[in-house]
DNA sequence: TTGTAATATGGTAAGCGTACCAGGAAAACG
DNA sequence: CGTTTTCCTGGTACGCTTACCATATTACAA
């Protein structure tokens, strides 16, 4: 573990020319660098980052904390994220939450006391408070995919309400007027904003929005799962679901094939969040899909470039729109 | 941001005990302790990791090297990973090479100046040099999932050869003899074990090894696709397909329909890597299955406990089974 | 010739905790 | 009562690099 002193010592110079040599700051005169570069071959010295960050304050690193990684939208995101930071030269802690919001504020603590530059936040509820101390500790942070109400920060999500209101709307224009909504949990703002956009469609449609079908549940399969159980007891059956999430979906269509239904001919179903295409073959699911890996890129992008400013910042808000893809699952016209 | 000598100032202490209190070590009389708790809260305290860990030599952090996280078998290893790192108090920071030895390099040099405490890596190639790279630098490695000849190291791997082997033998017995492998690069031990599986079912079951129905390519979908149309141009054609990783099933797969084979009628198919079953709602692929998330788990673990000891290591190597997973794409027994 | 800028290098301290060593007071022991 | 042990606290230096300030030489214009 050779040290910049050991170098500076082989090359008869001091540490900080050693140092100039490293960074490529200030002057160096040519035979200088040379002999100084010989020195550092010749020792296998690698410099100690740790000293480095503590004394010039940067630690080329950031934080990503998600729910969990194991849903295919988010490891979409987090590729994103990590390639748009290597492109930078900045490494990423990688944190799953599973929407717990003492995890997160563990891993809020972590990252901060580890010195990351910057955070990537997917917040497990809608509460200011976890992002302003992270900023209290002059850490910027992103919010990704989840709307914050009243934080001051940037931002980077998809338009969950206005994917959610094509959606149903598309059920509406098949005839669907019975719709079944599966949702995430409340305080959760793509959970809610889903419901929103859904809400607005029957409004506008002048179709009454029936409370009984709008349920509020886990962004997992096994919620999905159940949510669809009590909704196949209602009568009349909805003629049509909305999954909430991938996860909701995929726990809906093994609820509906233990039933006995068939989909979409005795049930239409529609779901947010596309599969990525490596993983399906034949893809059967009609979503509202998220341009995962363009959220991470751009959220750690505009992160990124947060840093390198010193003007306080206009905080931004990048919302990206969702693709309808019509496949078969939501079915054809009902006669 | 305030520092543990802003603190000590406070509580008319010194940093040392400070120091203490925060550590839980040595002596702190109770009174003391309270002062300093006292003051720690005054001033919203948190202690500076990096400060720590150029002193301690500990980061408590872990560098894990996979190829791409975009892979559900990777995401559910890093999920094992990141489980276990977070539940000793550990943070992960996610590095995906693309299979780039180049990108590797540039990680593990990165890794090391960051002083992480351990390395997880899945080595793009089978050379040794690398792991004696961060081995030299007193970094513990454990290689994950793929073997490296000669290597001194810890490994944490599952048995390719084995399940490459009764995969083919459960299409022996289903009557198939031309049976085409589709594997991954050469010089990645797990593409090379599971073709040495094969090799040792056909040789032990009489059939000859033919070895233009061997081919070697890129764990990909594009790959598979690819691999699979120069297989169907063979005549004879196999009579079934052994897809050597989950990419490649699908391109495979994709490239049959394209070619309108049914799948098993008109050719049987069986992959490695089992997909999450979260992932799909009716499974069809026959697989040999690798248990991904107990590989990141224990690979996480083994690396912990090397931490831990002061003892040179008695390097350990963990093969973990596969599990002949039995479904639709294997057919049934030819007539 | 003098002033100014560009080039080149170094000293010192700071960034923030903790390892190590020391020392004093109180409690326990023979 | 002297000695040993336990309890409690502090000083100093170190981990390794870089920020900041200072100095010195050369080059070139004024």
């Amino acid at each position: 573990m050779a040290t910049i002193r050991d170098v500076a010592k082989r090359a008869g110079v001091a540490p900080i020319t050693v140092s100039r040599v490293i960074n490529n700051s200030g002057y160096v005169n040519e035979q200088t660098r040379a002999r100084v570069e010989a020195a550092i071959a010749d020792l296998g010295y690698l410099p100690n980052v740790l000293a480095r960050s503590l004394r010039s304050r940067r630690t080329n690193t950031l934080g990503l904390i998600l729910t969990d990684i194991s849903n295919p939208f988010w490891t979409t995101v987090a590729r994103g994220v990590e390639d748009a930071a290597s492109d930078a030269g900045f490494n990423v802690i990688l944190c799953n939450t599973d929407e717990s919001v003492v995890e997160q504020d563990k891993y809020l603590h972590v990252l901060v006391q580890k010195q990351v530059d910057g955070v990537l936040l997917v917040p497990a509820r809608s509460a200011v408070e976890p992002v302003k101390f992270v900023q209290s500790q002059n850490t910027p942070v992103v919010v990704l995919d989840r709307r914050i109400p009243n934080s001051q920060t940037d931002a980077v999500r998809c338009d969950s309400e206005d994917g959610a209101y094509q959606l149903t709307r598309l059920l509406l224009s098949l005839g669907h007027r019975r719709i079944a909504m599966l949702s995430g949990p409340r305080g959760v703002s793509t959970a809610e904003d889903r419901v929103a956009g859904y809400r607005r469609a029957l409004l506008e449609a002048g179709v009454e929005v029936d409370t009984a079908l709008v349920y509020y549940g886990e962004f997992s399969l096994e919620s999905g799962y159940a949510m669809t159980g009590q909704m196949l007891a209602r009568t009349p059956r909805p003629s049509a679901l909305f999954a909430g999430n991938n996860f909701i979906a995929i726990g809906a269509l093994r609820a509906l094939r233990d039933a006995g239904l068939r989909v979409p001919e005795d049930i239409a179903l529609v779901g947010f969040d596309d599969l990525p295409a490596d993983l399906v073959v034949d893809p059967f699911l009609t979503v509202a899909a998220q341009p995962a890996y363009e959220m991470g890129r751009q959220a750690t992008e505009l992160l990124l470039a947060r840093l390198s400013e010193e003007a306080p910042a206009v905080y931004q808000e990048i919302v990206l729109p969702t693709t309808i893809v019509v496949r078969r699952s939501s079915g054809q016209a009902l006669e």
